[in-house]
RNA sequence: GCGCCUGUAGCUCAGUGGAUAGAGCACUGGCCUCCGAAGCCAGGGGCCGCUGGUUCGAUUCCAGCCAGGCGCGCCA
């Protein structure tokens, strides 16, 4: 028998239905926490769902099952009700028992035990090509959520950022800094309109000169333009040529410049995210699979395997056969590869390296993208289900009721860090996963700074400082709280609080199991309501020791559950606000 | 056109094959000589987009329609 309320019933259930329909012996038991409190403690539907194949009414089930149930001493009351639900109340003691495992356990309270499964995270992975934006917040802030939220339902994650260090958009960013370089020093090309517009470009030439002086500018306006299509011609030409040039003319150099503007949004990037709690254990370089020959190399498997053929001079991977709408270049008739590619090899490395789940978190705009590269594993002989991607719709941000524009080339974006630091780090991480991902998020700034002290975040941790406040003015050794006598709590109010602490492992495995970091945010919500509900109907600084130090031990349970929930969300739970 | 997401209270959104569908905001009225009023209590407000199907039971699953959002490059 087991301590745990739920599986105890389970057991009894099993052992009822083995005596009452033998052949159904296996059928799988469902136990709910029923909304209303008057439906008991835990309520199963299985006399409804045998109602059909034993040909009986569904109460007359309920009714021998309910003979049939061996008595325990944590259930208090066994009833049917409704179309024919039996309804279980648990014995007070069972149910105030929580108290004291929240307390002994502290912050492992609510964490699973280990599953073994090696998950693979991988968020954001925006392209170090400027600062980030609201939209890559939430993208941050979930996929931050998720792997604290798996990791702590008991399985082993890895948290991955996917860099694009190899492709155009990064020569774009160093031909920007460039050129806003040159201008430093009187050499005025035009600026594309469709180069990173940003002041952080010219921040990084101004740095450029103050280290290196003139050493990139040994150059005419006329040398950079040589050759290359007018920009009103094909701006995109106009762009490559202009990049084309910039190689030519600056040799080694260019790399530098390419690594050192790389280098610096990255950083800026990583000290962004640390900022705001989120960590990663590997940057994981898109350029290093070409290094190490790995796209080469995958592009060659499917090729093995004959799912690639040619077409107009390029490489097309058949994954049409796959269950994609069309076929896919892989190599370009200028023999480069495409993203497409390079994310096979990326795919293919993540397998390698023995993970049970692959997790992408893409941005909903990359719907399209799934079949094609579920398609590519099943064409390298991988097992594709192993893959699963969760999308994030885009957060839209309102300022003065109406929308933002995000683009980064333009310029003209709310950066990340901007947000965070009008909103508060705190706000902004319960705001963006108070949504299901796969929500559009509107995020009002105007709402979320003016008025921040009606954001539900203070709510949470409001209760939690109340706790603190309480336990400071009670001023006695926490440890003691270990021995109150959880029998002293007998009423409404502290007997459903139990209960809702009780259901907090149960909430994690489900945020896990869901990729639905937002449960945890709704649950926190309630646990605080009624929190709050009982601390106006009761005292806790009462004469009776004994009830007091059970009352406290209760509020103590709360705050250290309220604690490990924030915790996994990346908000804080301070002692005072 | 095709694909994905969404449609639940005035607004923003949870939720579930099951019992009387919930919360916040907004609105109305109460509660601080009393552990923190960023709180609590009470009240109004709903064809859960529409139509059909599966089911003992559908707001939930399926199909079709209506409405909104997003995506459909030898870009990344």
């Amino acid at each position: 028998m087991s301590a745990d309320p739920r599986l105890l019933l389970a057991d009894l259930l099993r052992t009822a239905l083995a005596s009452v329909a033998p052949d159904h012996a296996g059928v799988s038991i469902t136990l709910e926490r029923p909304k209303q409190a008057s439906h008991g403690d835990f309520s199963t539907n299985l006399a409804l769902q045998l109602a059909k194949p034993l040909r009986r009414s569904p109460r007359d089930l309920a009714a021998l099952l309910m003979a049939e149930l061996p008595a325990s001493m944590l259930v208090a009351k066994v009833e049917i009700a409704g179309a024919g639900f039996i309804n279980f109340t648990l014995a007070t003691a069972a149910k105030t028992a929580v108290v004291g495992t929240v307390l002994a356990q502290g912050a492992r309270f609510g964490r699973g035990a280990d599953t073994g499964v090696k998950v693979l995270l991988e968020f954001v992975s925006a392209n170090p090509t400027g600062p980030l934006h609201v939209g890559h917040g939430r993208g941050a802030a979930y996929g931050a959520s998720l792997a604290a939220v798996m990791d702590f339902a008991g399985h082993a994650v890895s948290r991955e950022y996917y860099v694009n260090d190899a492709g155009r958009q990064m020569d774009i960013l160093a031909l920007s800094t460039w050129l806003r370089y040159l201008a430093l020093f009187g050499i005025e090309v035009p600026f594309p309109p469709n180069a990173y517009q940003g002041a952080y470009v010219v921040d990084m030439a101004g740095e450029m000169r103050s280290a290196h002086e003139a050493r990139f500018a040994k150059c005419t306006a006329a040398d950079v333009l040589a050759g290359v299509t007018d920009v009103a011609a094909d701006k995109e030409a106009h762009l490559d040529g202009l990049i084309a040039n910039a190689k030519r003319l600056l040799g080694q150099d260019y790399l530098w410049i390419h690594d050192f503007a790389l280098t610096e949004q990255l950083g800026d990037c990583r000290e962004d995210l640390e900022g705001f709690g989120v960590a990663f254990d590997t940057w994981f370089s898109e350029k290093s699979l070409f290094d190490t020959g790995l796209v080469a190399r995958a592009v060659a498997e499917l090729e093995k395997r004959g799912h690639i053929y040619v077409q107009d001079g390029a490489k097309w991977f058949r994954s049409s056969s796959f269950g994609d709408e069309k076929d896919r270049v892989v190599q370009r008739e200028n023999g480069l590869f495409t993203y497409f590619a390079s994310d096979i090899a990326y795919h293919l490395n993540k397998y390698e390296r023995g993970f049970d789940r692959v997790i992408d978190i893409w941005g909903a705009d990359h719907h399209g993208y799934i079949p094609r590269v579920r398609g590519a594993i099943a064409a390298l002989g991988l097992p594709p289900e192993k893959l699963e991607v969760a999308l994030v719709q885009f957060a839209v941000l309102y300022r003065n009721g109406q929308k933002a524009a995000m683009s980064t080339r333009s310029g003209e974006f709310v950066t990340l860090r901007d947000l965070r630091t009008d909103v508060g780090n705190d706000a902004c991480r319960f705001f963006y996963v108070l949504r299901k991902s796969d929500q559009h998020l509107d995020f009002d700034l105007d709402l979320a700074t003016s008025q921040s002290n009606e954001n539900p975040v203070y709510y949470i941790q409001y209760a939690h400082a109340r706790v603190c406040s309480v336990l400071a003015q009670w001023g006695g050794v926490a440890r003691d709280l270990l021995d109150a006598d959880a029998a002293q709590l007998a009423s409404e109010r502290e007997l459903g609080l139990c209960a809702r602490l009780a259901a907090f492992p149960e909430a994690v495995q489900s945020a896990a199991a869901d990729y639905a970091p937002h449960q945890i945010a709704f649950y926190l919500k309630d646990l605080a309501g009624e929190f709050h509900s009982w601390y106006n109907a009761e005292r806790m600084l009462v004469e009776d020791e004994a009830q007091m130090m059970a009352r406290l031990a209760l509020a103590a349970a709360v705050r250290q559950t309220l604690a490990n929930g924030l915790a996994l969300l990346g908000v804080s739970a301070p002692s005072s606000m």
